[in-house]
RNA sequence: GGGCCUAUAGCUCAGACGGUUAGAGCGCUUCCCUGAUAAGGAAGAGGUCCCUGGUUCAAGUCCAGGUAGGCCCA
């Protein structure tokens, strides 16, 4: 990076054609690193309007992978834009510390099975082992983040465990309780046995996993009723283990159930699903609605528990609503102890709960044939006993989605348990509200996937029977279990304590420990012994990060970044930390915390599969970004493919990014830098170029070159606005292309000759192509910077990631010029077509070409001379100018074109398409030439007027070759003189010496002397032409005969009839 | 069962406002060009634009209904 050339006017740095990318990315590494880039970044923009960006915590007990640099680049890219843009963008890194994974990773360190485990092993030494873990992989994700270079601050990264993050939480939680949504309640939740504990709603959304379960049909012999002893109900469950505990068979009271014979028994079932269930051979005996059968009795499927149920009978039909007869019999078997509506539904008729379940999942010792079996397991004997006593049905195996712990894979149970809720259905309306003035992208998921969550929302169940998390910081009177107290500080604590606990660890074990009185209350205030779900954890980040509002300085650095501008993370997140973000700053804030919200999607292998260590189809990030460079891997997530569709990342997509992207750019600013410093040319005072021509003074290509610079610099900024690198990069792609294949490549003589106008233009396309394309790809465009920009610009500033973002300039958009330029490369293809179907080779120049397209009259003559010299040919003419014998010449046909017809004539557009077609086209080609108009006789409209616009003609020569597209013709006139021949023959020689010179390994400025000898008719060619080639391949001095350069090897053309010799003049450097 | 997304060349994907020969890249074949390029260019092969119906003068594009796959949920 230092300059040791001692240049005596300031030069660009060389840029070697070759470059080793991931190399290259690491010196720009160090260079960040030791100049305190990101640091400067954001000193420099303090002051200015914040622009808010929040970093989703990751969990750093596990390796990063491919996924989390997806995510991270979009966190990365806008942030850079909008630093840019002029905006101040701090972006401070964060830890997500608590939580049923780290616990479960420490218990299966420590070989633990279940919570009996952890006491034993006391909660102080286990959080202990969880706090050390939990930031084991914490130098990992550094590195990667450094790599990819992410750049976000984690030297002062929030922790969600430390002391002023806790209290944070706790402060919410108090406005929570203090406006009453946090309470308790008795519910049927989703239970981990493994764990002990009960999960939230969005955490059983990240754990359904497909299993088989057992679908069983089971006879239930009704005891009262007009069916008393003659008919069984048959009611149907996929968790057979539940009917130990079965109190009652609920039946939708509207639904019309039936009793059927099939002639050895009768069953009862609803008549919707009647053939379905019982197949063929079964007759109906009788009718009845499901409330007819309320309260009749059955005999319950097993005997193995005590209801204990003095005052109401139990076993009866219960009728409600929710039964449905999508699937199974009509008649669902209802446990209250574990099933949600069977809980509701066996209230209202005053059933008992029965729970043979103990929290570990496990049956009580003492029932019979499934004691201390595993709930699930026990589904096996139930049935075979079932089976034996005669009241299965049917079995069948059946496959669902059953929802599994998320992080420990152990069937959930639904499960009668007191948990604290925060009543998030009662600000429903609020979060709806906070949703319609969020933009997502994409637009789908605000009223799709997010929004139908929204409007099924359920209470958030808070609370967790765990050790490591955020302690629930609510205190219960012991002897007044409905006096709480909500505590939202250390501080608070310790006045209620009356002890300076503002030291403490505000962890279990050491807050259970603290317990306080009430001056005139009796009883003794302890803790509530849960901790809360961790998701709220990380949705409390916007002001917990802080330490908000107890830390010095907190309340001003909330105040300035809420809510944030933006957010993203993979679409998983959705029903996650999308959720508590909104949830939480709606519950505490009455606002979201964020407005806009990029939601990503899968990073898949390059198999189309996820990837998984079990498939081994992972790709490592660091090796991955060390072959491809991190640029490459940047430039893949941001604009291949949608980011919000699945992609599939592997090696031939990234190496496609580095080659059409990084390297043609780099090429490009390569090439600058060869021609800038072989000329001595420089864009600042002092290097040649003191005086640049203006813009609108420079040949037509500069100026071109311009205008579309101009546009890409809109488009660019305007899809970034929105969030939206897939076009940026589009765009970006489309722009370094057409630079380096045709302005660069049209103008390298030019740039030979070291024309200001030609390297002033490519300087400032260079220029303003590195800031547009520096978000996304940081490292290639901060050594362009380096070494192109800041040699020669005193004023630049030290990083290209402290400039500002270009901005478009219309006035050098040109937009006749762009259509003019897009048809001279529509005729140049064409030319090249005709070239290549003659076999003529490009290098033999031709007399002309003739031209057939409309504007072609109005193409100013520079663009037909970039024409002519890009074909090879002489001249190029129009066929109308090539004589006045046009008849004879060419073919004319006339095609309609819709588009235009199709405006005036609507419902017509077939006929006058057809009466064009029909028409004498070279009439009508005439008219339109001469008058600008013509007209057509259309079947029921009469004469028609026809406008150029809305027809498509074509002219073809008959002579010559010719390649037409579209109303556009080419065609080449092969005649060949001895002229013409002599003059490709010459620029055969140019291409053999520049060749050898090439192998030679001289520099492109090296003067030479070159000597040849060559048979007719090449020696005649070259003694005409040898002022050409010696301009041409730089030769000062041109022997003919082979002997003035004695000692050299000889090199030789047979076909041609050309030997020669050169030798390097200048003294080779 | 519900919601959302996707379906275009062998592969990966573009296709503003509907316009009549549907494109690019990769790969394949044959050439051309080259004094920056790991490039560039021309031609060829390769398509029922998932299916069916509808709207329209005109549908890959808009509408409805299906099919298949993915994600998320019940």
């Amino acid at each position: 990076m230092d300059d040791t050339a001692a240049n005596t006017s300031p030069t660009y740095r060389a840029l070697p054609a070759q470059i080793d990318l991931p190399a290259m990315e690491h010196e720009i590494l160090a260079f960040w690193r030791e100049n305190d880039v990101f640091a400067q970044t954001l000193k420099h923009s303090e002051g200015s309007p914040q622009w808010t960006f929040y970093e989703g915590p990751p969990t750093a007990n596990g390796m990063p992978g491919a996924h989390h640099i997806e995510s991270r680049v979009f966190k990365d890219v806008f942030p850079r834009y909008r630093t840019m843009k002029g905006y101040h963008v701090p972006r401070i890194a964060g830890w997500d510390c608590h939580g049923l994974p780290v616990e479960i990773t420490v218990e299966k360190e420590l070989g633990f099975t279940g919570k009996g485990d952890i006491e034993a092993y006391g909660v102080a030494e286990f959080n202990a082992k969880c706090r050390e873990s939990v930031l084991r992989h914490v130098d990992a994700f550094e590195e990667m983040t450094e790599r990819m270079g992410y750049w976000v601050d984690m030297s002062q990264a929030y922790r969600t465990m430390d002391a002023s993050y806790v209290q944070s939480v706790w402060w919410s939680l108090k406005q929570v309780f203090d406006s009453g949504l946090l309470v308790e309640d008795h519910r049927v939740a989703p239970y981990c046995p493994r764990c002990g504990t009960g999960l939230s709603s969005h955490e059983l959304a990240q754990g359904y996993e497909t299993v088989v379960d057992p679908s069983v049909f089971v006879r239930m012999p009704l005891t009262s009723g007009p069916l008393a002893n003659a008919a069984s109900l048959l009611a149907w469950t996929t968790t057979p283990w539940t009917l130990v505990s079965n109190t009652a068979v609920a039946a939708h009271p509207d639904v019309t159930y039936v009793a059927a014979t099939d002639g050895s028994e009768t069953l009862v079932v609803a008549e919707p699903l009647f053939e379905a269930v019982l197949g063929e051979g079964w007759t109906v005996t009788s009718r009845f609605s499901g409330s007819d059968m309320e309260r009749w009795t059955y005999r319950r499927p097993f005997e193995l528990v005590e209801l204990n149920a003095d005052d109401v009978e139990p076993n009866i039909v219960v009728v409600d609503e929710y039964v449905t007869t999508d699937d199974g019999t009509g008649l669902v078997h209802q446990a209250p102890a574990f099933g949600a509506d069977d809980l509701r539904v066996g209230r209202r008729y005053g059933l008992p709960v029965v729970n043979p379940v103990r929290p570990d999942g496990t049956f009580a010792p003492d029932v019979p044939l499934v004691g201390g079996q595993f709930f699930k397991h026990a589904d096996a004997d139930l049935v075979r006993d079932l089976d034996d006593r005669g009241l299965l049905f049917r079995h069948v195996p059946y496959e669902h989605d059953y929802p599994h712990c998320w992080r420990c894979h152990t069937p959930l149970m639904y499960y009668a348990q007191p948990s604290w809720y925060i009543r998030t259905t009662q600000i429903k309306d609020a979060l709806l509200r906070e949703n319609e003035k969020t933009t997502w992208y994409p637009e789908s998921v605000k009223w799709g996937r997010y929004g139908e969550w929204l409007r099924g929302n359920v209470d958030w169940a808070l609370s967790r029977n765990r050790y490591w998390g955020t302690p629930l910081p609510i205190w219960r009177n012991d002897e007044d279990p409905s006096h709480l107290v909500c505590v939202g500080s250390l501080a608070e604590l310790s006045e209620l304590a009356g002890q300076d606990l503002s030291e403490l660890d505000p962890h279990r074990p050491y807050v259970d420990d603290v317990t306080f009185t009430l001056p005139g209350v009796a009883g003794t205030f302890r803790r509530e012994p849960y901790v809360i779900d961790v998701w709220y954890d990380s949705g409390a980040m916007p002001f917990a990060q802080w330490g908000y509002p107890h830390a010095p300085g907190s309340v001003e650095a909330f105040q300035k970044a809420y809510p944030a501008q933006y957010i993203c993370e993979a679409l998983d997140q959705t029903r996650g930390w999308f959720y508590t973000l909104m949830a939480i700053g709606t519950l505490v804030f009455d606002r979201s915390s964020y407005e806009n919200v990029v939601c990503l999607g899968l990073i898949l292998a390059e198999d189309g599969r996820r990837m998984s260590k079990h498939l081994g189809n992972i790709l490592e990030p660091i090796p991955l970004m060390d072959s491809h460079g991190a640029d490459a891997v940047r430039w893949f997530m941001l604009a291949s493919g949608s980011p919000w569709l699945p992609r599939r990342v592997g090696d031939a997509a990234l190496s496609e990014a580095v080659r059409k992207v990084l390297l043609t750019y780099w090429n490009t600013a390569s090439f600058l830098a060869l021609y800038g410093r072989t000329s001595g040319w420089s864009p600042t005072p002092g290097g040649r170029s003191g005086e640049v021509t203006p813009p609108a003074e420079r040949p037509v290509l500069d100026r071109w070159a311009l205008s579309e610079l101009h546009r890409l610099v809109r488009d660019v900024d305007d899809a970034m606005d929105r969030f939206d690198t897939q076009y940026a990069g589009a765009r970006l792609t489309t722009f370094v292309n057409d630079l380096s294949n045709w302005y660069v490549r049209r103008s390298r003589r030019r740039f030979w000759e070291g024309d200001p106008a030609a390297l002033a233009t490519l300087h400032e396309c260079v220029e303003t192509l590195t800031r547009l394309l520096a978000p996304m790809v940081p490292f290639i465009t901060e050594r362009v910077w380096q070494d192109l920009v800041v040699p020669v610009d005193p004023d630049a500033p030290a990083s290209v990631h402290m400039a500002d973002w270009p901005a478009a300039d219309a006035s050098l958009v040109d937009d006749d010029l762009a259509e003019e330029v897009a048809l001279t490369r529509r005729l140049v293809e064409l030319g090249r077509a005709a070239r290549a179907q003659s076999k003529v080779r490009t290098r033999q120049p031709l007399s002309r070409a003739l031209v057939s397209a409309r504007g072609w009259e109005s193409l100013r003559a520079d663009l037909r001379t970039e024409l002519a010299d890009e074909l090879n040919v002489v001249d190029v003419a129009s066929v109308a100018e090539s004589g006045g014998e046009t008849e004879q010449l060419v073919d004319v046909s006339v095609k309609a074109n819709f588009r235009s017809l199709g405006k005036r004539f609507a419902k017509d557009t077939p006929k006058v398409a057809a009466a064009v077609a029909a028409a004498d086209a070279e009439a009508l080609s005439a008219a339109l030439k001469a008058d600008g108009s013509a007209h057509v006789e259309v079947e029921g409209l009469g004469s028609v007027e026809i406008t150029p616009d809305d027809v498509v003609v074509t002219e073809t020569p008959r002579a010559g070759w010719a390649v037409a597209r579209e109303g556009e013709t080419v065609a080449l006139d092969l005649t060949l003189t001895d002229e013409l021949v002599r003059a490709g023959l010459v620029r055969e020689a140019v291409r053999l010496v520049q060749d050898a010179r090439k192998s030679a390994g001289y520099d492109v400025s090296d003067r030479i002397e070159l000597a040849w000898q060559a048979t007719e008719p090449m020696a005649a060619a070259l003694r005409e032409h040898g002022d050409l080639l010696a301009d041409e391949v730089l030769a000062s001095t041109v022997h003919e005969g082979l002997d003035a350069l004695a000692g050299e090897p000889d090199r030789s053309d047979d076909e041609l009839g050309l030997t020669f010799r050169l030798r390097r003049t200048t003294p080779s450097s």
